[in-house]
DNA sequence: GGCCGCTAAATGAATAATCATTCAGATTTT
DNA sequence: AAAATCTGAATGATTATTCATTTAGCGGCC
């Protein structure tokens, strides 16, 4: 067998494990286990536990942000790609709930070096949003009282907050579009009537 | 010593050791050296490490939505309701950091536990805006086609994401009530220009 | 084709370190 | 001098990691 099938069977065998139990749960033998290698092959491919979460995260992560910024290039108008962006988020989240799920979990976890990874890796996907609110500045189509900097946390969070909502139920609650829209919605319009 | 000491002690110690290591990397001995206790007294007061995680949550962040009622209530109108939730919630992040910070990243822990109690802690805290949002659009303040299930996470979303910033950086790199002000201005009037 | 020798890859039992928890005894309080 | 409280060393369970051994793959040779 190619060492490389081996490397992505035990990736995504501790996604698998991750997401149900939980980074500091997980035992590396469950992985092994899933993954229907032995104990002792995950640490010819990987340094260590923490160093398989870290792969799980440059890995898929990557793929996923490449894939938002080109959906995102293809719209014209501002007001659309903060549409786009947001469907393409919450779509995400449900087509792979397994890593939106370790993203929600063990992306927030307190340790030095998730921390630092969290900064790096989330502020390239979250200033996509930013760049997208200073074009519709500079367009007058958005408001230029509002920072960016703060806009972007924000759209980011409410969208990451309905994702968290998806993972902790076992069903959706809402339906994906439509919550998309009501988001950028609410952020383009505001909830004042009229 | 009474007895109540120790107990607040502890908690106290735990809050700062969890806020720094994280609630699986965190000892008890590193607890019972902060409180100054030894380890064996911390059983004495908690069932075990996982019953004092609880415990923290229990006994701070009730009081902290007892709070955040209170507040809300003595404002007549939704929109300035919405506005002193955000200030509240951002106040409390900055004031208490540690705590704020235990909330970012232990309350999102996959053990099964916390994620039952974050549904029912969680569900208290934000059902304040829900309700706020339905007040707003029975008195036709707010739009009647936005859900208030969704708005309510939508809003917190954004509260939490900045409460992140906080928590990450050294430096709050936003004034607090500034941002308060900036996020309730985008889900009331949206950052459509006019 | 079949055999041999070699290397890389894989195995999983054994190791070693870590810590939550306990409890027999010390200390303090009443 | 009981009772209540506290102590911290010892225990025991858990598991990440290691490594001596086995297995599989491959090229050269008859």
């Amino acid at each position: 067998m190619k060492s490389s099938d081996k490397h992505e069977k035990i990736i995504r065998a501790a996604v698998k494990v991750f997401a149900k139990k939980g980074f500091f749960s997980a035992r590396i033998s469950d992985i092994a286990k899933v993954a229907k290698v032995a104990d002792g092959t995950i640490y010819l491919y990987f340094n260590n536990k923490f160093d398989i979460l870290i792969s799980v995260f440059d890995e898929e992560i990557g793929k996923f942000i490449a894939q938002t910024k080109k959906l995102v290039d293809q719209e014209e108008n501002p007001r659309k790609k903060l549409e786009v962006f947001a469907l393409k988020h919450l779509s995400m989240a449900k087509e792979n709930k397994s890593l939106a799920e370790i993203i929600q979990m063990e992306l927030r976890q307190s340790h030095k070096l998730i921390k630092e990874y969290r900064k790096t890796i989330f502020s390239e996907y979250v200033d996509i949003i930013s760049a997208i609110i200073r074009q519709g500045q500079e367009k007058n189509i958005f408001r230029k009282d509002i920072k960016p900097g703060i806009a972007k946390r924000a759209y980011f969070g409410a969208l990451d907050e309905m994702t968290r909502l998806w993972v902790l139920s076992p069903k959706p609650p809402y339906d994906i579009k439509e919550t998309a829209k009501q988001i950028s919605s609410m952020f383009l319009q505001g909830i004042n009537a009229e």
